[in-house]
RNA sequence: GGGCAAUUAGCUCAGUUGGAUAGAGCGUUGGCCUCCGGAGCCAAAGGCCACAGGUUCGAAUCCUGUAUUGCCCA
């Protein structure tokens, strides 16, 4: 960011007096191989044919202009078919260490979102049983997702969506009574479908303790009261584990109050004015065909029951009539074919293409011992998030969700997780945090004074004049393109990344530049400025994880 | 039978939206502790980016087929 725009502000200059405008396809950025410079652009190739010229004679005058024009800049050469290499000299990569402490915690913010109001809905798993560690995946994508798009300048609002509406709280509601019936010692058979957990006979027993005479009531009454409190009570448990694994929504959305406030029909109503409804065959019909679906979809059945797609719609209403710009909802993988009927609902509400977005995140396996454990909620045989939290730690399960995109299935090993390898991540990269607060530690203990920010000047910084010290300080000013590109791709699992290459950049620095036992005094003291300065990138990383920093491990 | 994704080192996976000699961890092999936490670091070996065409200055990346795998739908 620190160099890409910099050098982007310098090539405009270029442009502007080439009398040409910036192409949409010239790219800075840094090259792959370390020895063709800082970074590189392919201007004079995208440049070469509106100039009618060579794109080597472009690149040799693009690097002359730099050269010229920008003290900070070393050399500018000209390589390959035209590319540009940019090197910079030392002093400008060491101004990041001032500006990380003037920033401090919001240094690698950002202003891309503008303000813009985004939603993220994530996790939204039916009330009727624990949360398991796939819903734990969708929870850390989710939220580490509201918190990089949050530092990039979007308004985040993030919200759980209680799918309290439908059949599945029927089932519930039967599953927690034959229980309690049976619990009374009454002969009762769970039908096929019901939630056969051990919660919900925990469940029922609260129910019997609070109401004695449920077993007077007649049935209907009686499920309705069992449907209430085991949907508060299983509701709170959620809360719970999403609370402990360091998750929390902001808003929490009641599918039920809203579709007796009505909004499924106004939904309809709109549809139909917009002529996009239809009825036949005794059901209600939407034309998401001239949207871009390959089938139109039932709303209503001719039994006048609502499909999920009905709510769904008028959620999703919901949500841009309260000012929302843009809606991110993280799903489940295996919904990815709701994808095509969803956003023909965007438009058919009048919304743009690009205001509604989806995240996929496809299934945990759980690996013990080597083996698939298997999972089956209706057995009561899976891993819940609360599990795996009490198993390898909320910071551990946190990361290793977060190691891979979200699109692609994860392998979570439980017993790998808790261990101290770099199969583990997590590891490493709390220990660079914790190894950079070890040395500070023993510094007072050295009496070693450690300078506070005001001791970055140029002077003391260029001390800074190793190859570590440069490649170290050159992985701290990316740290705001490790936001952006996140940002931008919905894409949480590049900050940690990002984050492994940060640690991985210090723990080399730790290795072969001494700090304390630099060779001089002055030496100590930018060695430690550079420290805290890559203590704080630590910090703010794992903080858009949602992973602690611990300064000990 | 249709639809959506995936296929990259022995294994698990990245790849900044089309850039230069394709990266990381694990595993393998070989090095580094009189020194701030070795829970670390360095180096080497390891690749037809599933296959075949196409698009262009340039493709792991885009388009079309084929194969395999996973998921969704009737």
């Amino acid at each position: 960011m620190h160099d890409t725009q910099f050098l982007q502000s310098q090539l405009l200059a270029f442009t502007k007096q080439a009398g040409v405008e910036w192409p949409a396809k010239a790219v800075i950025e840094p090259p792959k191989d370390k020895a063709h410079g800082d970074l590189a652009t392919n201007l004079a190739l995208v440049l070469a044919g509106p100039l009618k010229a060579k794109p080597r004679e472009l690149g040799v005058k693009i690097s002359h202009f730099l050269v010229t024009q920008a003290p900070q800049i070393a050399t500018a050469e000209v390589a390959g078919p035209g590319f540009v290499n940019v090197t910079f000299r030392p002093d400008f990569w060491r101004e990041i260490v001032p500006q990380i402490f003037s920033q401090a915690d919001d240094y690698g913010s950002l202003d891309l979102g503008g303000k813009r109001k985004v939603q993220i809905e994530y996790v939204s798993a039916n009330p009727t049983g624990p949360l398991h560690i796939g819903h734990g995946r969708g929870a850390a994508v989710g939220d580490s997702l509201a918190r990089i798009m949050r530092f990039a300048g979007f308004d985040v609002d993030t919200e759980f969506y209680i799918n309290d509406a439908g059949r599945q709280m029927s089932i519930l509601a039967r599953s927690t009574y034959v229980r309690a019936m049976q619990a009374l010692g009454r002969d009762m058979d769970m039908d096929e479908d019901c939630y056969r957990g051990e919660y919900i006979k925990d469940i029922a027993t609260d129910i019997l303790k609070a109401h004695p005479d449920v077993g007077d009531m007649d049935q209907d009454q009686a499920e309705d009261l069992c449907r209430d409190l085991a949907k508060e009570t299983i509701l709170a448990s959620i809360k719970q584990d999403l609370h402990d694994f360091g998750v929390e929504h902001r808003v929490w959305f009641s599918e039920k109050e809203m579709v007796e406030g009505g909004a499924v029909e106004r939904t309809f109503e709109r549809l139909e004015k917009a002529d996009l409804a239809y009825e036949q065959d005794g059901a209600f019909w939407f034309k998401t065909t001239e949207l871009g679906d390959d089938k139109d979809r039932v709303l209503r059945k001719s039994d006048g029951e609502l499909t999920y797609f009905a709510s769904d719609i008028a959620y999703h209403a919901n949500k841009y009539d309260r000012g929302f710009s843009l809606c991110v909802d993280i799903w489940g993988a295996d919904h990815h074919g709701y994808i095509p009927r969803m956003r023909a609902a965007v438009k058919a509400l009048g919304l743009e293409k690009d205001q509604f977005d989806v995240v996929l995140v496809q299934l945990v396996n759980v690996l013990s011992g080597g083996e698939k454990v298997k999972m089956s909620k209706r057995a009561g045989t899976f891993e819940t998030l609360a599990d795996v939290c009490r198993e390898v730690g909320p910071d551990a399960a946190r990361f290793i969700f977060l190691t891979r995109k979200s699109d692609s299935p994860l392998d979570f090993d439980l017993e790998l997780a808790t261990q101290k390898t770099m199969d583990n991540p997590v590891y490493y990269v709390q220990y660079a945090h914790a190894r950079i607060c070890s040395v500070l530690r023993k510094a007072g203990e050295n009496n070693v004074q450690v300078p506070g920010p005001e001791a970055a000047t140029p002077d003391t910084l260029a001390h800074l004049d190793t190859g570590e010290d440069l490649s170290l300080l050159r992985l701290l000013a990316r740290f705001p393109d490790a936001v952006e590109a996140a940002a931008n791709n919905l894409s949480p699992h590049l900050m940690s990344y990002y984050m492994q290459e940060l640690a991985n950049g210090l723990h080399r620095y730790y290795t072969i530049n001494p700090v304390l036992a630099a060779p001089a005094p002055e030496i100590v003291t930018a060695r430690l400025l550079l420290l805290l300065a890559t203590r704080q990138v630590l910090k703010s990383g794992l903080a858009l994880l949602g992973v602690s920093a611990p300064e000990s491990m």
